[in-house]
Parts: C-alpha cells; sequence; structure tokens
DNA sequence: CATGAATGAGGTTTCATTCAT
DNA sequence: TATGAATGAAACCTCATTCAT
C-alpha cells in the first residue's frame, strides 16, 4: 500500500460463475479471519489468499489492490448494519419514543453481535484514511433513517432533529464499539441491550417537546 | 543482522542538553502533524523526522523504534485528558448528578478541544495492537473516577456502578469521538457539551433509585 | 514494524519449480563469490542478490534472512567435508596407522582443495557467533570418526583416544587453514599432503602403546 | 565501517600526558571486552567509549577511525606473543630438538593463556580483511625466527627449512586456536602444552636427517 | 581537550503487484 | 483462469563520523 490515491475502489470484476464466487467468498471471509488474527498491520495479500486457499494471482484477479478487498469487506459490514437498522427504523415509524428506542438498539446490537468477529476486525478498517468517506456515507444514511424515524413519533417532537439523530445514533455506536473492543469486563455484555435503551431513551426524552396534537 | 535487544516502549534516553529537548519537542510535534496530514499508515520516521527538522538518526536517539515514539505522544494525550476528568470528577463530590455530569463532561470536552489536532490524530493511534494496553489502563482509571464520584451524589444512589460507569464514560467518549472524527457537521460541535449532559443525565436519573435518607 | 516471528537458521522454502532451483543456486554461488570478493563485513544481502542476477525480494523468498544463507552456505560446505572425512575414516579400520593417516589426510586435503574458493571463503563465516555451533557439532563428529577409526589401528593402541583424536584432527585442519588463507607462499601447498601426514604420523606413533596382542 | 581502503591503520597521535594514556588504555581495554561481550558485528564506537568510561569523541581524538582501533589492539596482541616466542627462540639457539620445541610451545601457550580474553576475543579481529596483512607479516617473523632456531639443532639438520618451518609454526597455532575458540572439552586444556610438544617433536624428528659432524 | 547531539548513507527486510508459465 | 516466482520501492533501524558547545 502507500499509495497515495486508489484510482477505483471497486472490485475489478463480478464473478459469473459459480466456482469464482465461491472463491471470491473465500478471499472475504479469509480477508477477516487474517484481520482478527494478525491485525491489519499484518494483512498481507498473500497471507489472505494462502488462509483462502487460492494463490496472490487469483486474489488480484478479483481485486484491483489490497485496499478494494477492505474496502469491499467494510462495505459488505456496513451495509449489513445498516440495512438491518434501517428496516427496522421503517417498522417502528409512527410509535411511541420507548418502542422506536427498543427497535433500533436490537437491531443494530444483533446485527453487531451476529458477526462479531468481523464487527471487532473491521473497526480497524475503518480508521484506514481510504475508508472515511465509506463510514461517514453510511452513518449519514443512518442518521436519516432514524430522523425519519423519530418524525412519525407519537409521544414526542424534536426542535433539532439532526443534532438529536446524531446524539441518538452516537450513543448507540460509542458504547458498543467501546464493549466489542473489548474494553469492557464480558459479564457486561449481556446487560447492553438494556443500557443502550436507556441511555437513548433518557436521552431522547428531555429532548422531546410533547407532540403536536 | 546483530543480536535483538528486550523490547521497551519508553523513550530511550532523557534530553540532557538544551539542544536536545527542543529536537525531542519538535519530533513529538512534528508526529502529531504527520499523523493529521497522512495518517498511521503513512507516517513513517523519516517522515517524522523530516517534518521536525532533524534526522532519522536524531529521531532514534530518543526512541528505540516507532512504536515508542507513537506510545509516547498516545501516552501524553490520554494523561492530559485523564487528568482533567479525574480533578473534575474529585471537585465535585458529594454534590447532585447534574452537577457532577456538568463537571465531568467540561472537562472531558475541553480537555480533548483543547487540543484538537492532537486528539483527532491520535484516535488512529489508539487502535495499534500495541497500545491498546494503555487505553485500556486510562479508562479503566476514568471509570473507577466516575464510580468513586457518582457513589457520593447527593440526589440518587446506584445498585450497579461499574455498569452505569461504564455506560457513563462510553456516553461521553463515544459521541465525542465521532464528532471530532469529523463524521458530523461542523455546527452541532458546538452544541456538543449540552448534548452530552443531557445525554448523561437522562440516563443517570433512569438507573438512580432516590439516595438512602 | 509488525511483530517478529521465531528465529530459525533454515531456508523458507523449497523450490518447486525448475526455474527456482536455478535461482537459489545462483544465489548460493553468488554468496561464495561474494564472500571471497569482499569478505563477510562487506557481504550484503543486495550484493549477492545483484551478482545471482535476482533481486533482493528473491533472495528472501528463499532465506528468511541473511544468516541462513551464510548457514546453509556454511553447512554444505561442512557436510561436504565432514562426509569426505568420515566416509575415508571408515574405509581403513582396522589397518596400520600410515595407511589411515594417509587416507584421512587425502580425504580432507581432497574436499578442502576441490572447491578451494568456497573452502577460503567460509573460513570467515565460521567465525559469526551465529555459526559457532554448527562448526562444533561437525567437529565433533569428525573426531568421533577419527577415534573409531583408530581404536581398530593394526599397529597402535591408545590411552586416551579423546586427547588424541582432538589433536589429530586439529593437527589436520590446523596448517590446512593457514595454507588456505594464504598466509604461505603457493609453493608450498603441493606439499601439504605430505607434511601433514608426517605431522600427524610422528605424533600417532609417540602416542601409541604397541597394541594388544 | 564499510569503507574500502582506509588511508591510515596508525593512531592518530601518541599520547604524552599521563592522563591520556590512561584514557587510551582504557579505551584498548574496553575494545577487548566489547570484543567478548558482543562480537564483533556489535562493537560500536559507542560501546567501545562507554565502556571504557568516555566519549565518542575522546575515541576519536587518538584513532582516526573504528579500524585503526582495532588494528592497533591486534597489533599489541600479536607482538606480544612474537616477541615472546622470538625471545624463547633465541634463548635455545645450540640446543637440542626437544629443547627447542618445549622452550617455543611453552612461550607461545603461555603467551596465549596469559590473557586468555584478548586472544580469545582477537581472531574474530584477525579474519577481517584489513587486519590480514598484519598478522600475515607476524607470522612471516615467527617462522623466520623458527627456522633461525632450528638451523643452530644441535641434533638434526633440516633440508626444506621453509616449510618445516611452517608446518611447525602451523602445528602449534592450529591446535591452541582450535582449543582455545571453545571447540574442545575444557580439561583438555591442561594437557595442551605436553601434546604439542609431542606433536612438533614426532614431525621434526622425522623430517630430520642427522646433522653434520 | 572532552562531550555527546546530530547526521545520513547504507544495511536488512517486507510486501503490493506483475507476468511468464 | 490459476499459479507463484520475481520484482523493487520503501520501510525500519544502526552506527561511523563530525562538530558546535
Amino acid at each position: 500500500m502507500g499509495t497515495p490515491s486508489p484510482i477505483t475502489l471497486e472490485p475489478r470484476k463480478l464473478p459469473r460463475q459459480a466456482r469464482s464466487q465461491a472463491t471470491v467468498d473465500a478471499i472475504f471471509e479469509a480477508t477477516i479471519q487474517v484481520l482478527l488474527a494478525e491485525g491489519l498491520q499484518r494483512l498481507t495479500t498473500i497471507r489472505v489468499a494462502e488462509r483462502a486457499g487460492a494463490s496472490v494471482g487469483t486474489l488480484y484477479q478479483y481485486y484491483p489492490h489490497k485496499q478494494a478487498l477492505l474496502y469491499a469487506v467494510l462495505q459488505r459490514h456496513l451495509k449489513r448494519v445498516g440495512e438491518a437498522v434501517q428496516t427496522a427504523a421503517q417498522s417502528v415509524h409512527h410509535t411511541s419514543l420507548a418502542t422506536m428506542v427498543s427497535a433500533v438498539v436490537e437491531a443494530f446490537v444483533s446485527a453487531k453481535t451476529e458477526r462479531l468477529d468481523e464487527a471487532r476486525a473491521l473497526y480497524f478498517v475503518g480508521e484506514a484514511l481510504d475508508s472515511r468517506e465509506l463510514v461517514r456515507a453510511e452513518e449519514k444514511r443512518g442518521r436519516a433513517a432514524l430522523a425519519a424515524m423519530l418524525a412519525t413519533a407519537t409521544d414526542a417532537r424534536f426542535d433539532d432533529l439532526p443534532t438529536v439523530s446524531f446524539i441518538f445514533a452516537a450513543a448507540i455506536v460509542g458504547p458498543t464499539r467501546t464493549m466489542l473492543e473489548g474494553h469492557a469486563p464480558k459479564k457486561m455484555m449481556h446487560g447492553l441491550r438494556g443500557q443502550l435503551e436507556s441511555l437513548c431513551l433518557g436521552y431522547l426524552k428531555r429532548e422531546a417537546r410533547s407532540p403536536r396534537r
């Protein structure tokens, strides 16, 4: 790496055949495993290929450069989580704050927990300068979904929806991250959902005016 | 070749003469600047030295290896912030939750904002495998200080102080990070203190039982 | 940076394809040539690679570090010489001292002379701290072979076989080394075999008691 | 190092004052100690200076470069040993072979053993390309002294004195080196003198014609 | 004279990427 | 298509040597 400006972050070609799809999947999975086992610094294309049971050459058939690979992995993860949250948010339009918070927290924590390894591994990758934009974009969409949801709350109205959504989102994402990165005693993990709900609900209620009638 | 020596993250030697102190400072500052301008991946010892107006050799007179340099920079920052928060927390023992939250949030945000560049630059570094322990330790001390403070609240008592302190801390750190990393519109920054207070206070009040009488 | 791995002196991978075998051989040969032309101090991996008509990267595909390369070269040489001597020694069990001395000296000098460059070059390498053990081990095996041989001499018996073998071996190795390192007028080389025989035979006869009857 | 052709190997200036003589001695001693403790590869001017209780600058006051320092140390050692042998050889002119061998062996082994560390440390240094000439010259003088001595033996005459002296010398030097470099069980060290005498005497007697009358 | 901070060439090693097979 | 050998730029780090103080 060290290349200043990768031209494209998109995968080089879309796999058509079943066999190559399997290869791509293996590379994908291998990337996450290497990330976890060795860290971003020691993630090399050769190591990834090896663990995927392929050769470097093959890897480069599907990804024009290392960064594109990482980008793809990150993208998939963000999409997964983002869609979960957005779907959840949409499904609770026109309900109470409590219902909303519960749904969103549940969706987010589940999505993150479901593939714990992946989530952990990718915090590293998100930092890389090249991926910032991607993360930022996804976060923006997430906040938009939250704002849209909050706007329909049956029991509250908000003056500054952008700010409220931002804090709402950060209140979910931040503590989860801290926890997943392992900075917390394990046993606390179980209470996470409840705590996040309390955190968000407390905040939202303080910021809400009673709804227009 | 040559035989390796045991790994230390400590600086190599303390500057004795005046001019060398200046050099060390320059290297320190340069590290942060490079981190910001180029990112952790592109931070090389040569680049740091260059920007500090020194040579690589000089850098290595004071830091046995790149990691030690990063470690030192991170350490200073964490200490600065940690001490600010701990001092603030101690100064509001035996007061109301509102006072406590206000004091702690103010201390934290001020400390982070005071040297905005540094704070931003170091989020990258905290991820590096080698620094994890350092970050974790500092976080632990922070939570302890919060717990000690909360235990003396005049208007609340908590059943599960460790968990509450954890969420409390994460509720401050998380959104601040999101904001500093630039994932938020600039104008939101100004309201940050107020929002964090609201977030924390809302949470703490929900989790509190009324104080012993 | 990055995490180090345990130290091995073994080559990194065995060449599979035909062309890579050629590469490995070229690197091997180049090492000896550089050693001779420049000396151990000036033997650098780049210089070796260059002379081998390869790139540094290629060199490191086969040897994990410089030391492993030197080790390999030394090992092959020691093995060659060691086997020659041991075979010779075994072939003259149960013969007279004169026959034994003649066979061993001949084998040793031939093996050393056969690849004169290699022999000369490697005296340097044997000194390197890392190779000491290898040399010592080979010498030990050599002395054992000599002792086993001497024990079967038809015309002599020895009280202190370990000591006698040690001096016997050193009497062959030492002067040969002095000569090969070039500290002797060239013309003397031709008489070396004869002189070594005389040296060893003189010694052994003095140390021998008459054989058991 | 890595400098192809040092202009001068001579020390930069001869110390006049007592104080500086002490410094030079300390540097000298430190060189040997570092050589032993760390090996030639890790012998750096700074390390030597430190151990000598001086600074690099001071070291360079007396030696124009590292090589000159090593050269000086080696030179002193060679001179010490050389003079011991030559004096001994001269003192036994016109005596029997047995007396001669005994005297020379005794002188050599004593000189080497007297400062065992030094002797061991310097085998490394002698290999360095730059010092070869020095070693060779000293060896030549030694052989000359031996030849001169042998020429006066009362009980033997030699046809090819140069060759005989060469082997004679090598027979003493070689095994001693092997032993000092630690390739031999410790207990053998004690018998070394006797064994060397036997080795040399056996050889010389075989090569001798009876003396002219 | 002595000091030790500074220099920077040069050595070792890694790894993204290409390309002949 | 797949392979994996080869490449070489670039990173880290050392150390002989100089020179301002």
